[in-house]
DNA sequence: TAGAGCCTGGACAACGTTGTCAGGCTCGGG
DNA sequence: CCCGAGCCTGACAACGTTGTCCAGGCTCTA
């Protein structure tokens, strides 16, 4: 675990999920001694330091700072170069106690490092800045808790809005929060039990083309090797496998599904248990990015030919032997299509709550379209 | 261009780089509305309104809520009482104003969505979530003036410290933030003009150790392609190159060096054109990933087989025919090392700025392997 | 030249929280 | 019965900024 002994630790983020008001009972630990009194902000100067230099008043100071009329060229002048003098720097902070608006947007995701949700968090950022706000963002790492931590943070940092992909599956606790008009769209997955504005993508629609699509090249056993099932998206991806399977005529038997972690040991032994036996799969469809690229490898140590074909797009896919078919979603769409949204809902042209599904993409590379090997 | 038109744009951000104190001179476009005068919040309930349901003074309410002792288990249980009831969330601007610190750090790189810096950013995050800071991140497109616009901003609200990747290569803009004692680490590139805390790779020995690991297998023709040479990493793995040449007692061509910016259709064209002509080179030294990514696409659609090594590992390097040989730095070590170093500034355990440089790992796959093909 | 109107600048309160400090209560001992 | 000690509680100021409002000085016109 990491070091989080030494004193700096000024607001402890981790609040008791039990009780919902962002404040600890937990005793301080050790913790930097307070700010000497009469020191503020390190000494950063203010706006009355700037007036006092100037020879203005506090307000002028203001008005100069927010390029407001009403200043004379040659007082502000002077209180330009008063702020040059002392390096002073608005505090947004007391901007913020005072106008009640942060400027700011939440962003929870499952984890940054993810090539799935590299894109997105862009496209929610870029779409912010084209909206003069700045994005706060933190990793649940795919757990509730976390995640109810991180958004009751980021409400206590009164963010303007909340881009949320859950990990949880209730969000009761946002009530409050919605209905003192926090924005908030859920992206990737849908909320639970409140009801907030949501854009997916068509997970069912895509699993299924992307199994008939195996179907369709002669595969009748084909597994499915997908993440947790209590995860919105995975649970879509199976719904979508067993319909095509079914639509097809295809009863589908147990050892051919295997939900879980996403973890490479857990994928490559559910993998290697398919493709064994008296009746191994023919052909194997993984639930999400990081499942498909565990797959590729349990394959490319096999002698005999399986077909795949992945939910997500995997950098290099061409280039391999043979190219990686794969149901594409666009992470980017996501993220701008609900950060999109959230702007409209602050800007008060949003009514009410929609989900909104982003359709998926089949690309062909050649390993969905291998016969069946047997 | 995203459409900015709306009417919320709370605090623009883009401030004219010519002046540095974090305020706007254009004029204001639309707006919304102020706050209705009266109306807080959006009507968020407030300590005051905690204190009032649940018959108790104002202070009394802020200890419960930050769990300070000296309050009867009675009292505690009916401030929790109006607190669960009201939806009270504690502001913590409010909080930030009064006690000085926000317990949240920025990070500024250049792109949320490439590979190398998600695990980057998130390795910070965790840091950041031990000492339990917040992570404020924003990138800057590899452009110096939205890299200062960013930093400002950041400043403007008062985070306790700054990971930077930088863009530009002058920082002096950041003297009265480092006076006031803002932490800060630069990642990945040096800062400009600034005694501060660097953090980075061994690009030099690392580019270097490529290019002999080419020349080791009989390589004299070896191409580099590189990002723009103003990028610090850039001309250091340059000069790796350039070293390893000259100690082989190479005269090192022009036409085998390729520097500019990383988009596919340039790399594309330097690639061609280092493999045609009369005496083409045998072996490409790639200066990043995105680079190594778009050589390994125009080698494919070569015949001839030709030797690669490149910085940065990719996912899934090991799978392609052949495999791909990278020189590899790790990405969240490097985050890891710099947000270490952050907290340890705000700790006050730190003294003088330090460079830090860590050390790459030369991954041989077998494209690094083969002999030259003349 | 007086009065009206405009322009500039500044005093003041408020935003929601926390640190300081003092007052009131209970309880036990003298 | 009174007093002091110790524990709870609350009034108040301060953090840095911005909106409101008013004062004073200026120009322009009658």
């Amino acid at each position: 675990m990491l070091d989080a002994t030494s004193s700096y630790n000024p607001m402890d983020l981790r609040i008791p999920v039990a009780d919902r008001t962002g404040h600890r009972t937990v005793p301080e630990t050790t913790r930097r001694s307070d700010r000497i009194p009469g020191t503020r902000y390190g000494n950063r100067p203010t706006m009355k330091d700037v007036a006092a230099r100037a020879g203005v008043g506090l307000k002028t100071v203001s008005r100069v700072v927010n390029g407001e009329p009403g200043v004379t060229p040659e007082t502000e002048r002077r209180v330009q170069e008063a702020i040059e003098a002392l390096g002073f720097r608005r505090n947004d902070s007391a901007r913020v106690l005072r106008k009640g608006r942060t400027a700011s947007i939440g962003l929870v995701l499952e984890d940054l490092a993810d090539p799935f949700y590299g894109p997105l968090s862009r496209a929610v950022e870029e779409v912010a800045r084209a909206h003069g706000a700045l994005l706060i963002n933190g990793s649940s790492a795919e757990d509730a808790d976390r995640e109810q931590e991180l958004v009751l943070a980021l409400c206590a940092r009164r963010v303007d809005g909340l881009v949320v992909i859950p990990a949880g599956g209730d969000h009761r606790y946002l009530e409050p929060e919605l209905k003192a008009g926090v924005a908030t769209v859920f992206v990737d997955r849908p909320a639970g039990h409140i009801d907030v504005d949501v854009v997916v993508s068509d997970n069912f629609g895509g699993a299924r083309d992307g199994v008939s699509h195996l179907l369709a090249h002669g595969h009748r056993r084909i597994g499915f090797i997908g993440d947790m099932p209590r995860i919105h998206t995975a649970a879509e991806r199976l719904r979508g496998y067993r319909t095509a399977m079914e639509d097809a005529g295809i009863a589908v038997e147990d050892a051919w599904m295997s939900l879980g972690v996403t973890d490479p040991e857990r994928v490559r032994r559910a993998a290697e248990e398919m493709l064994s036996g008296p009746e191994p799969v023919t052909a194997i469809f993984t639930g999400n990015n990081r499942v498909t690229v565990t797959v590729i490898r349990v394959l490319a140590g096999h002698t005999r030919q399986v077909a795949l074909v992945g939910f997500d797009d995997i950098e290099l896919a061409d280039l391999l032997q043979p190219g990686v078919t794969v149901v594409a979603q666009d992470a980017a769409a996501l993220g701008r299509t609900a950060a999109e949204r959230l702007f409209r809902q602050l800007d008060g042209t949003l009514l009410a709550p929609e989900r909104i599904e982003l359709p998926t993409r089949l690309i062909t590379r050649g390993s969905g379209e291998l016969p069946p090997a047997d």
